[in-house]
DNA sequence: TTATAGTTTCACAGTTTAGTCATATTCATT
DNA sequence: AATGAATATGACTAAACTGTGAAACTATAA
């Protein structure tokens, strides 16, 4: 999937550096360590093929925050913070500056490597223009356009946000919650229902193929196609 | 199941240590033993691949608590803890710690090596894409769905959740107050005998292999498929 | 400002599901 | 085999959930 992707880590504890870059190694990733904000900055603006940024947010000097700030100021490169703990107030902070992901230590480092592929393979995407094809739904990510069948549909902003989600996340049952934390913001407070009103329009604008959305009584939707 | 799971067995005394790994090398597991808490973070550090740790607590030098709470700063791996006799002080301070299944000296070995192949099942399918086959019986969790034989069969939503529980821990007996507190809510108050109502549907919906879920008089049920 | 498209909320109706209860059955023990 | 206790079962009711259309609200552009 990957060629060589190069990851920067950026951690002041050499063990939890060491405890990342093993797995993301074993996983084929190039990995560089950084042991603070400032390093971190010089590796990033003096090497240009980094392709995703690891940073804990308690670091002495800089913090990741301040690292994060810096570096979103010139470029959309992926970032995931790790931080100490749960901290709704972190997140809320992190999702603001542009923070792709937000995990807390402890963390299994195998999810760790799955949130990285997860994104390398979102921002892949995104990146060349490649097109998405469910079922006879395309999807065009870069051109934020989707076609029928080759006849292009008229989709709203968060109706073509919502048909992403659903065709990225292709046969994996979503939950409201989920949803809405990922379609809409983890900021928004709003009422879970008003998905129910976006999969109806969707469902219609789909045609036929509205029926790829299915409900999960009780949990959510799920997008399927039948003949896979 | 597992493609050669590597376990971490920490204990002080020998004996148990290899009572211990035969029974889980007998079950295709890679054992590595440490005698220490200190050999155990050194082995644990420096080796990637452990998948779970059995822990005792009672060790000279740094107790099994130590141990934990140090991994758990850098990782979620798995931990179950061995004590010398059942307290709940320590339970409580296990769970705190991050422990995730407790096991109290002396214990039949069976029983623990159902609870590490339930843990690791738990872990793994918590990783996207994977499926668990029980007799026949295949759980798509990401999915939300459950195939007899290739079959896609129609669960409820309680009725899914139930199963999954049962798959995830087969071979391990569940009290209704277990399961209840597992797959309702803790702040679940109705009839125990809910559960009873919702084996019924599962049992008759799931034919022949209903029989896997076995009766356990006075005490719960379990899952067991026989040739196993 | 007004017009327009997009988004969200709300209430009602129609379904599905969960949980209860009474009765039948099974089980362990004597 | 008889007994008492636990479980299985089927029918029923209450509760929970979703689909839908319309109204309220927002943002945007003319």
């Amino acid at each position: 999937m990957n060629n060589k992707c190069t990851v920067l880590v950026v951690d002041d504890e050499s063990r939890m550096r060491k405890l990342v870059k093993d797995f993301l190694v074993k996983k084929e990733f190039d990995v560089i360590e950084a042991a603070d904000g400032e390093k971190a900055l010089d590796i990033f603006f003096e090497k240009k093929d980094i392709d995703l940024i690891i940073l804990d947010v308690m670091m002495p000097k800089m913090d990741g925050w301040q690292v994060c700030k810096e570096i979103r100021q010139y470029s959309k490169i992926p970032i995931i913070m790790l931080t100490a703990k749960t901290d709704e107030h972190d997140e809320l902070q992190g999702f603001n500056l542009g923070v792709d992901e937000y995990i807390s230590k402890p963390f299994s480092p195998k999810i760790l490597v799955a949130r990285v592929e997860a994104i390398l393979r979102r921002t892949a995407s995104a990146k060349t223009g490649e097109k998405i094809n469910a079922g006879g739904i395309e999807l065009d990510v870069a051109a934020h356009e989707v076609s029928l069948d080759g006849e292009l549909l008229e989709l709203s902003y968060k109706e073509f946000e919502l048909l992403s989600y659903f065709i990225i996340n292709q046969g994996v049952a979503l939950s409201r919650e989920k949803i809405l934390n990922n379609v809409w913001n983890y900021d928004y407070f709003g009422d879970a229902r008003t998905i129910d009103t976006h999969v109806k329009k969707l469902r219609s604008k789909l045609g036929s193929k509205g029926e790829y959305i299915k409900t999960i009584w009780g949990m959510g939707y799920k997008f399927e196609v039948e003949s896979e």
